[in-house]
DNA sequence: GCGACAG
DNA sequence: ATCTTGTCGC
């Protein structure tokens, strides 16, 4: 492995600017070797949610994290970063277009969450080395993947009820769950990232969900970002306010 | 070559 | 991902 590959995947500062798909194959194939999917140990007091909002023709990107209590998944505090994509969206290479500012986003936040859930996936990836488990390895933190839809590997259709899963498999290899959050929706896919098994990321999951289909951290986050990116909430590290009703 | 393809 | 209109259901 080159000195200079290792050296840009281990460097938070780094944009991964000019990088090419072979370089960034390279990188995740270095990553993949730090991946730890053990059981979490630790009690969860919180979980952040983590995401990206784009305008239309445009690379500038609004970043953030939202801090949820837990179990409560009552958001406490949230970070945003507003910045610019310097890679494109490829199938398989989406750390390579958000982690930057999730970077940044994370760094600002003073007292760390315990868990990080990402718009994508964790190790249910070609490489096993989605968003989540990048960034997980990079920051060594506990890290999982709760994707919209199918990134990889095949699955069976899991039962039509609320809490009904099935396995998804690649290549032989079990690499996360389809996840049906609410009865008669779409399931969503889970994985874990970093630092945590299998079972843990299908657990904490479950246990994150509210009202809706998407669990309460990244469909916070989602929520956040927007408003950022309409001027609705600024940039920087805030707490919320816990008279206000969100 | 063909189909699949997170956000 | 974002944009946009309409429809269904609690």
């Amino acid at each position: 492995m080159p000195a200079e590959i290792t050296q840009i995947a281990h460097t938070p500062e780094s944009n991964y600017d000019q990088l090419t798909i072979t370089d960034a194959t390279k990188i995740q194939q270095d990553l993949k070797k730090y991946l730890k999917l053990s059981p979490y140990r630790k009690v969860i007091t919180t979980i952040a949610g983590a995401d990206i909002s784009l305008s239309l023709y445009s690379d500038t990107v609004y970043a953030g994290m939202v801090i949820l209590s837990f179990p409560d998944l009552q958001p406490i505090a949230y970070s945003l970063v507003k910045s610019h994509t310097v890679f494109p969206y490829v199938p398989g290479y989406l750390a390579f277009r958000e982690i930057p500012s999730l970077l940044k986003v994370y760094e600002q936040i003073p007292i760390k969450p315990d868990v990080i859930m990402f718009d994508g996936n964790g190790i249910l990836h070609a490489r096993r080395m989605g968003i989540a488990s990048h960034f997980g390895v990079l920051t060594g933190t506990a890290t999982m993947g709760c994707a919209k839809k199918k990134l990889a590997g095949q699955y069976e259709e899991p039962g039509n009820q609320r809490n009904d899963f099935s396995l998804v498999t690649d290549r032989r290899e079990i690499v996360g769950y389809a996840l049906r959050t609410k009865n008669d929706v779409k399931p969503v896919f889970i994985s874990p990232g970093n630092k945590m098994s299998m079972q843990d990321s299908l657990e904490i999951a479950i246990k994150c969900v509210g009202k809706h289909r998407l669990p309460e951290p990244t469909r916070r986050a989602h929520e956040f970002v927007n408003l950022f990116r309409t001027g609705e909430l600024k940039e920087g590290y805030h707490e919320v306010n816990e008279l206000r009703l969100f």
